[in-house]
Order: structure tokens, then C-alpha cells, then sequence
RNA sequence: GGGCUUGUAGCUCAGUUGGUCAGAGCGUUCGGUUUACAUCCGAAAGGUCCCUGGUUCGAGCCCAGGCAGGCCCACCA
């Protein structure tokens, strides 16, 4: 044996054994109890981050220890397509060609991404690897593969059938710039200095920062507690605007805030989502001004075909003129709405959406937790998970996006004459209804060129994967990637009917970030009740956010981005994951200092050298494999210490079980760190080779053997790489049998 | 604004139902290498367990209030 442990030249030794003996494709027919984890997939086209090999040190651990323990386990790995994100990036290749996704028709720009991340995909599957995960690679799943999309669309044709699913207007997050709507989670807001004007509507004063939304005005609101307005509640001012003489009623709403502004607030439902909401409560009229190509709508009268800012400055010139422009306050600090990955700005549209009706799904799922069908870990994250689930609104699912699953309906061109349709025709796009565009064009050329689809709320669809024939075009939106996510477990294991699903499900443990528990988590355990009748996992595990060694949050710009590829690289694929599993105890967020990670690569290095000096000792003892191995604790100590090094092992072995069951990781880590280290090395080695009698030496010898032999097997899930390394030694001197540690069973005591 | 969470040695953190619970790793200081490992061994220094009250025979641990962080959700036009 070398002087050291070298993990830079053993590491891929191991995975070599590993992937030749397939040791970790599950066997359903092996006779045993099942024990399921499915891997939260990761962005296919993206790189593994520390946060990734938090959660394949957590989990692989569960999964090493649950096999060893004589389980069935099963891994289950896949890929997820990671919509929006992975668009973007990829839009960020186009553009240095000098390219964007306006110049390719859907199906061509679907294909060109599809390769694009297959050609990505390959780096974190190897890097998830390289991380010694012991998961299933025959099972292997990525979201966009014809059996998830399957999967996908028979769940949505059912959800339909049930009348789960409706289309309808909502005002959703919209980005101009990228032409698709974002969900809240995408939103973020950024402070801002804007003008708030102060415009007269007759004898009421409005404050705003949005004067061209006054356009799509169709009330004015106060609060019915406002003394100073009450008597205008439910009357109708008329008052001249922009567009001329206009008219509006006037609503008391508690949701005023008379201490804002005037007190008095002008209601747009078509541009605001708190105004939308007065407005369903009113039942007001929604007006939109504001198209989606953000330009203003024929509604906005002769603003029609603005720009919204270039509309916003013409209005408030306008207003000017007129005199009705009180004032402009133009030190207001407001938050708007922005993108969280380029910051820019969102505007809030009425859009037609592709709703799921939560109600039934979300009861279930809040059942689920409160009766303990499904138990969280730790606790208090159930408190996240009930308050969101109590509170969800139903959930728009589709998104104005090519990279993801396609809602499978479609809309004749006849019935649906309304349908506005942009599509390539000689490399440019051509945009209109679809009626006017027929006079000029066959429909093969617009449905093969098609770019976009809108169709209006009360357009009529048909639901089925394929055309239905001649005379129809697609949907174009895609679907939010948690409605494919929120089925993965499914998809993964073949339901409705494949052995796998049968045997399998429901799975044992979700182990998670808590960040994704209600975007994630949630959706999977209402889909997999709504499927199956079941919730997919008996118990979540939420692991904390790993922070930088500064304490903060990781992010590209501060700079402090840990790569657990270069700890990998100095220290080893063991220390790093030791270094991440020993500060996991709470579920907590945590600081992750190398120091951690080098302190377990010493102990890596002190394994070996143990075993090094055990090897050593017994060869000038003259003491025989035979005798070595035919040797139980018990047989023939002669010295008490013998004996009590057992006693605590058992005591260790029991001390790990417990505390696994309970996902109390870092406890088990030290525990045997602390037991090889501070009893076997420093003080039973010592103990050992400072005997006279030879009798007693080969005892305490073959005792040492015994109990490392063992503690490879107790510390093989924490740190599978060093101690298969060391078990192919013992396995070389004819020690143990086994060929392979990973498949060896767990100490019985 | 609503909610969750944290405050223990220089740093990162354990401390599970209140009774050897004042700990670990790293760092610091001192001392060690004739049979493993300097990625080592031995020893030491270092804490008002955020503050103030309370419950108790007894409190990092329970309760109340305060101070200071972190995070999530919602956002006043």
C-alpha cells in the first residue's frame, strides 16, 4: 500500500468497479423490501453546484445505507428540461450568432434547442458520477423524452375530462422583452425613483406613476372609511380626459389606503393584478390598453400603436395642456416588478392562461400532512407547507415559451377565425388573424412556419396529443415546468401500469432543498393523490441552503460561488461530501468552510494508513488470512480491552441506525469519526502494539482487523470511495469475500 | 405588514424529553518523529451559552419582554 491515500487515482479505480458490476441496478424480482429515492432532477443543461452535491451526499448516503441494510434501493436519476432557464441561455448562444428565436418557426427552434442541451447534458450526469452517486443509470429519465411527455398529456386529458382544466383571463406577469409570462416566483422587486403625477379626474385627485394606463381606467376607488369622499361612493363623475369627455363611477373598496396619495385610486383590472381583483369584486368592465406586443391597443384611442413609455409621455403632455395635471412628485421610491435574472421590467397583462382548478387538489394535499400520511422533516417546515397550500390560487400552467412540453390542444381555423397567429414565411415572421391571413396564404404554409399561437378566452379547442386533421393549428404555449416536475415521480418509475411503478411506488423519501417545498413538493404530492390516490413519498427530507464561506447567500455577482468540483479535485470526492453531510443537522442553512472538507480528507488518509499499519503488524506476527479471518470477537480475548473496543462498536453501530432514521446525518458522521479515530487509532493501535505477549498481539490484531473490516461497512455510505478502496485491499489478502463493499450487508449486532 | 428561523470558544457549528452540557473540527500556543499517518502524536490557552425578568431544588435548554442577524410570503396606486 502507498504511504497515502491518493483519491485523485483511486476515485475512478472505484467507479470503474462499480459501473462494470452494474451494483446498483435495482432488481424487482430480488425478493426484497424496496426502498425509493427519486433524484430532484437537475437543470439538464446546466453544471453541478454545491447545492446538487448536498443533495447527493444526503441521499446517496440513505440510499447506501438502506441497501446494506438489505433493501431493495433504488435511485432513480433523470435530468429535468428546466424551461425558461434553459431558453435563455440558450437565446444567449443565438444572440452571439446574431440570432434570435423571432427568426425560427416553434418546431425549428425546438429541434435546435433539443440538441443544444443534449450536447450539455452529458457534463452534469458525468459530474453527478463523479460524485460516486449510487443511482440507477438504467432508469435514467429526462423531461422531455416521448415517455414523460406521455405521461404529461394523459395526465392533462384527465385533469380535462374532469373538469379540472379551464382557460381564462388573468393578469400575468409579462415580459416584453422575452415574450412570455413569468410566474410570481420569477418576479422580484427592485426600488425605483419614478414621477408620481397627480391627475385631476373632475373634482377627485388620482396619484399615479402609470398615466397611460389611465386609458383602461374603468372606476375610481376609495376607501369607504374616507370621510373626506364618502358621499361620492357610487356616484359618476364626468370629467374631460385625453381622449375627451369620459365618465367613471366611483367604488369604495377597503383595499384604499387613505393614506396614500389623494386617498382616491384609479382602477385599471386590465393592468394591475390588485386592480383586477377590485374589479372582480365590483364587477367592473376590463379594459385593455396595452397589447402584447407592448404597444397601446386600439382601446387607447389615438395613443393606438404607441410604445408604452412614448405613450406615457404623450399622455402626460397632454394632460398638461389640459391643466388638469396637479402636480408631479418626482422623488417617489416605489418597487416594481422585475425579472430576477436580468432585472427587467414586467408589465402586468391580461393574458388568456391555461388554468388547473386547485381546490379538490389542494385539500388532499394539506390532508396528506395533517394526518401524517406524509411526514416532514424537520417539523417546522410543515408550517411553510400548510400556509401555502391553504392560500394557493388556482395555477396557471401554461407558459408563452417553445423549450417544454406542448399543451396538447388545438383550434380550428374555422371556428376560431379570432386566432392571432405569427409565423416564418422566407425567413420573416408574418403576424395577423388568422382569417385575413388565409386570403394570402395556405394554411399548410402557416402551420408549418408557425411561430406563436393567441387565441382568444372563448376560442374553441380539442385536447389530444396529434392533429386532429386538416383545418387545425396547435396550441403554442408550453407547460410550467412543475406541472411536468410535480409528476416526476411518476414519470420516473412508468405509471400507470409498468412493474417499476408497481413495485416501487409510492417511494420511501423526497429529499430536497426547503427552497422548492411549495413550487415542488407540493405539486407532486397533489398530482400523485390525484393519480394514484397516493402521496408519492412517505417522508421529505429538506436539507438547508448551503451559503458561501462568507455566510452570505452564493451568487455570480458577489463573487463568492463555491465549486464543489475544485474541493473534489484537492481533497476528494469523500471529504467533500463528509465536509457538506457534518453541518446538515437542522436542516438549517449553513456556512461551508474548507476546513471541513481538509479535516475529512485527513481522516481519509488516516483510514488508510490504519489498515496500512494493521497489514504491517500482522505480516511480522506471521499472522496467517486464515486465522485473521476465521477470527469472531468473543473467541479468545485474554485483555478487557479487546472486548470493551467491541462493545463500543456495537454500541456505534446502534448509535448510526438511530440517528440515520431520524436524518440526523451529521451526528452518525461524527460519531464514527470519532470511534475510529479516537478509540481504534489513537488508543487501542497503540494499546495493541505496545503488547509483549505475542498471543495477546495476534488477538488484539485480529480484533483490529475485525472491527475495521467492519467500520468500512459503517462508513462506506458516508465516504463510499476511500473505504471500497480499502475493502479491495482486505479483499486482496483473502480477508473478506465480497467483491464489493457498496454490496456488502450491514454489520448485524 | 404577515410568517419562519438564528444568536454557544477567534471561525464554522453540535448540545435530541431541563440534572457530569459547557463540547467538536479548524485556528492559536507549547512540546514531540528509533514500526503507520506531519494529511501525524501529546498538552494548553480560550466562552457573562445576545440582554432583562420569570418558572424550578436546578435553565444554552422552558415562559415573557427586549436587542441584533438571516430567510420566505405579500406588496400603497
Amino acid at each position: 500500500m502507498d504511504k497515502r491515500y491518493e483519491h485523485k487515482i483511486k476515485e475512478p479505480e472505484v467507479l470503474k468497479k462499480w459501473a462494470d458490476a452494474e451494483a446498483f441496478k435495482a432488481d424487482i424480482d430480488s425478493g426484497k423490501k424496496p426502498y425509493t429515492i427519486i433524484l430532484p432532477p437537475p437543470n439538464a443543461s446546466g453544471k453541478m453546484h454545491v447545492g446538487n452535491a448536498l443533495m447527493i451526499a444526503i441521499e446517496d448516503l440513505l440510499i447506501r445505507w438502506k441497501r446494506m441494510k438489505g433493501y431493495e434501493a433504488l435511485w432513480v436519476p433523470g435530468t429535468d428540461h428546466a424551461g425558461f432557464e434553459s431558453q435563455t441561455t440558450f437565446e444567449r448562444e443565438l444572440k452571439k450568432q446574431g440570432k434570435s428565436r423571432f427568426d425560427y418557426d416553434r418546431d425549428t427552434f425546438y429541434k435546435m434547442m433539443m440538441e443544444f442541451v443534449l450536447n450539455n447534458k452529458n457534463l452534469i450526469e458525468e459530474q453527478f458520477k463523479s460524485m460516486g452517486a449510487s443511482v440507477d443509470w438504467s432508469r435514467y429519465t429526462f423531461t422531455l423524452e416521448e415517455r414523460s411527455i406521455n405521461t404529461v398529456i394523459s395526465t392533462f386529458e384527465k385533469m380535462v375530462k374532469d373538469g379540472l382544466i379551464y382557460r381564462s383571463d388573468y393578469v400575468v406577469n409579462y415580459s416584453f422583452k422575452y415574450g412570455t409570462t413569468f410566474s410570481d416566483a420569477e418576479i422580484v422587486m427592485k426600488e425605483r425613483t419614478d414621477p408620481l403625477y397627480y391627475i385631476k379626474y373632475g373634482p377627485l385627485t388620482v396619484a399615479t406613476v402609470r398615466p397611460e394606463t389611465k386609458l383602461g381606467d374603468t372606476a375610481l376607488a376609495v376607501n369607504p372609511a374616507d370621510l373626506r369622499y364618502k358621499d361620492y361612493i357610487g356616484k359618476e363623475i364626468s370629467f374631460d380626459d385625453v381622449t375627451g369627455k369620459n365618465k367613471l363611477k366611483v367604488i369604495g373598496d377597503s383595499y384604499v389606503d387613505p393614506a396614500f396619495g389623494t386617498g382616491v385610486l384609479k382602477v385599471t383590472p386590465a393592468h394591475d393584478k390588485n386592480d383586477y381583483e377590485i374589479g372582480i369584486r365590483h364587477g367592473l368592465e376590463v379594459k385593455q390598453v396595452i397589447g402584447i406586443d407592448g404597444k397601446m391597443t386600439s382601446l387607447a384611442g389615438k395613443y393606438e400603436g404607441m410604445k408604452v413609455l412614448d405613450a406615457r409621455k404623450q399622455v402626460v403632455e397632454d394632460l398638461e395642456k389640459m391643466g388638469v395635471m396637479e402636480k408631479i412628485d418626482t422623488t417617489y421610491v416605489h418597487p416594481v416588478p422585475v425579472d430576477y435574472r436580468s432585472e427587467d421590467y414586467i408589465e402586468q397583462l391580461v393574458l388568456p392562461n391555461w388554468f388547473i382548478k386547485v381546490d379538490s387538489l389542494k385539500k388532499a394535499g394539506l390532508e396528506a400532512v395533517q394526518k401524517g400520511h406524509v411526514k416532514i422533516f424537520p417539523k417546522w417546515q410543515e408550517i411553510t407547507y400548510t400556509r401555502w397550500m391553504e392560500n394557493m390560487r388556482d395555477w396557471a400552467i401554461s407558459r408563452q415559451i417553445v423549450w417544454g412540453i406542448r399543451v396538447p390542444a388545438w383550434y380550428s381555423v374555422d371556428e376560431n377565425p379570432n386566432l392571432f397567429v405569427t409565423f416564418i414565411k422566407g425567413g420573416k415572421a408574418v403576424s395577423g388573424k388568422v382569417s385575413h391571413l388565409l386570403s394570402k396564404y395556405e394554411l399548410g404554409e402557416i402551420s408549418s412556419g408557425l411561430q406563436s399561437l393567441f387565441a382568444p378566452n372563448k376560442a374553441k379547442y380539442v385536447v389530444q396529443k396529434d392533429s386532429p386533421g386538416a383545418g387545425f393549428l396547435p396550441e403554442t404555449d408550453t407547460f410550467d415546468t412543475w406541472f411536468s416536475s410535480g409528476q416526476w415521480p411518476l414519470i420516473t418509475l412508468g405509471y400507470p401500469d409498468s412493474r417499476d411503478y408497481k413495485h416501487f411506488y409510492p417511494t420511501d423519501v423526497l429529499e430536497t432543498g426547503w427552497e422548492i417545498i411549495t413550487r415542488w413538493v407540493s405539486r407532486m404530492i397533489m398530482f400523485g393523490i390525484y393519480l394514484t390516490g397516493k402521496p408519492p413519498f412517505k417522508e421529505v427530507y429538506l436539507h438547508g441552503r448551503v451559503m458561501a464561506l462568507d455566510g452570505k447567500k452564493m451568487s455570480k455577482s458577489l463573487g463568492n460561488v463555491i465549486n464543489p468540483e475544485e474541493y473534489q479535485t484537492e481533497f476528494g470526492t469523500d471529504a467533500l461530501r463528509m465536509g457538506l453531510i457534518s453541518g446538515t443537522a437542522n436542516g438549517k442553512d449553513f456556512a461551508f468552510p474548507k476546513d471541513k472538507v481538509l479535516a475529512y480528507r485527513n481522516f481519509s488518509n488516516k483510514i488508510w494508513n490504519m489498515v496500512r499499519f494493521l497489514f504491517l503488524l500482522a505480516e511480522e506476527e506471521n499472522l496467517s488470512s486464515e486465522e485473521m479471518k476465521s477470527y469472531r470477537p468473543g473467541d479468545s480475548e485474554k485483555d478487557s480491552t479487546d472486548l470493551e473496543m467491541y462493545d463500543d462498536f456495537k454500541e456505534l453501530v446502534k448509535s448510526v441506525d438511530k440517528s440515520l432514521s431520524k436524518y440526523r446525518f451529521s451526528d452518525a458522521g461524527d460519531a464514527i469519526y470519532h470511534y475510529m479515530w479516537d478509540k481504534l487509532a489513537s488508543t487501542y493501535i497503540e494499546d495493541v502494539k505496545s503488547r509483549e505477549n505475542p498471543e495477546l498481539k495476534k488477538v488484539g490484531l485480529k480484533n483490529l482487523s475485525y472491527l475495521l473490516i467492519n467500520c468500512l461497512k459503517v462508513l462506506h455510505p458516508f465516504m463510499p470511495f476511500v473505504t471500497e478502496t480499502i475493502w479491495g485491499e482486505f479483499l486482496e489478502k483473502g480477508l473478506v469475500e465480497k467483491p464489493l463493499l457498496a454490496k456488502t450487508e450491514w454489520p448485524g449486532v
